[in-house]
DNA sequence: CCATAAGCGAGACGGTACGTCACGTCTTTGG
DNA sequence: CCAAAGACGTGACGTACCGTCTCGCTTATGG
């Protein structure tokens, strides 16, 4: 419950410092930024940054979480190939090309090495949760974690290890896990 | 080419620098690792790490490059399946529980957003290159890039994104990669 | 002109804020005294502890200075070694040993760098009119000025160098003094 | 016993900081020294001006204690009421007029509510010292300490209190004080 | 009896200095 | 020429307090 007595918190401040981190990712890059370098950018005193969010990975995910959510919401059309193929395309183009998902990465990096980080991703699993919604209304498979991990793995992996998304062809991954 | 002249790069230098970041990387964990830290540790002065490493990403690459390797050797039995089920089971335990995966893990997350660091793993691809190995003894697949991914893929997704190697099924996801 | 209309001041808080300050300079000590404790230990708001006062000395100067003056005041018995001595003996008391004392001597050390305390104390030299008192019903010394200063000084010293009041003796003071 | 490894001690750093100190005690006041002030205005790093001094007040004394003892330094005439007479002058010219006396009617502040301030004090009790230098070649009082203390508190008291040094005879109080 | 006015608490705001840490470089002695 | 030691400038860290600002609520006075 919010409190009611005192100033109320400047909502001006709350979206200066999300689209701050935002453009800042994309500037200068994950490592470079800075809590301080957020304040600055966003116009915002340190301290007001501090007040609302703990780590630079806070902000981030707080300021990609709904874009990812979005990016990777596949409407249904009745065809399970098609669905899947669509989202393994969405899945693709969302960890290669878009700004949450460089923040995504990113945090799933400081993750690997940070526990608060880990504890941050594990309250919302936003790419399991968008493969098992997908995979819930297409397939009879009934362990849809593991059946999300066979399904997203082979995307996340090219793309996390390096080699890009050139070569990876959604449909045909997408026949590859239904068979 | 190497110089003949000036005294010699010190070997007892460099091994305790590759053991102090190992030891570091247990006892504190991969963010607080620092150059500082491996120099005091080591016995040796910060001007010698920064000779002949640049950051401390190279250093670790270093330390474990060599243990990645050893721990993802499968030797061949001519049994495809029970090949494929040694190979995921050792990448499993690689990933999850050694400290040259925990390494392994930590420099794909700086990869995402340090090019310096993505340009060195690049240089050499540990998890593929094992994967392609196994790979081309087992199966008639010719696109071994793509076929590692959908080989490595599950099990990468799985560890990197924290929700552990306990549900993994080593046996069921390379019958299920054969089919 | 006070403003007759609105809500009257709060002797509550105003009491409270004095109280607080004294308790927190022997707590704490003068320098670890702030604003924000201040309103804190009183029950108070910050705002409202500024609308009445700029700083702390402010405060530390009202809520000590009767207790100073107080401390100070000797009563005429006609004789006047008698009377220097009593005098002496209750100034060494104040500045080494009580509340008060201790806030003038912080306030003192205050003035000596920051001109707005300085003007507060000019604007009530409670030592100074303490000796005078003393000094025109007990000599015939007209630079009462001069003479508070030859009177006040060797104790005044003592103390605020450090050497503390120990080996002070009011009345070889009072008698060389008169001499 | 000083280490000879290592890069040695910048001079050059060590004299910036001492008259940066200088300076701004002049120009801003005491209050508003800051180690960050004195550590910008005299071009060197912050982290410089913390590996050898602890805080302002240190650097303030090791700034003036000679620049204080070479103005309170009276060569000996064999003139008694002289003597005192030109000391109590130089000490009234010290602790009004120098740059050193203002440092150290501002140490001599704080250490009223630091006590870390007042053991750097006590470690070399200037004014004290002088004066004993001085009583010791014109008096034969044997506690000087108590003598010290009743040479150096009229014009002290005078000065700290804020009423100024303007009407302060020293040839007045070095005659009353042989009295 | 209700409108106006000021005081009150709470608490967020932009600032600024704090003291610490690690960075990567530079400068010395000595092998 | 290398190694060690350690000081250097740089700059981010997270915290504390500064003095100001909005809030909603509480008292008072006076039409």
């Amino acid at each position: 419950m919010e409190s009611k007595v005192g100033r109320p918190r400047s909502e001006r401040a709350r979206e200066a410092v999300l689209h701050a981190v935002d453009d800042l990712l994309v500037e200068v890059g994950y490592a470079a930024v800075t809590m301080k370098g957020i304040a600055e950018r966003a116009g915002v005193s340190r301290q007001t940054v501090y007040r609302w969010w703990s780590t630079k990975a806070e902000i981030l995910f707080e300021a990609s979480a709904a874009d990812a959510e979005e990016e990777l919401a596949v409407p249904p059309t009745g065809d399970t190939l098609g669905d899947l193929t669509t989202y393994l395309q969405a899945l693709i183009n969302f960890l290669a090309n878009t700004h949450a998902g460089a923040a995504y990465r990113a945090l799933i990096g400081e993750a690997q090495h940070d526990p608060e980080v880990a504890q941050l991703l594990a309250g919302k699993d936003i790419l399991g949760d968008s493969a098992r919604t997908v995979l819930a209304r297409a397939t009879p498979d009934h362990d849809l974690d593991d059946a999300s991990a066979r399904l997203i793995g082979p995307v996340f992996f090219a793309i996390m290890s390096g080699r890009g998304p050139s070569r990876l062809d959604p449909q045909e991954l997408a026949r590859r896990f239904l068979a």
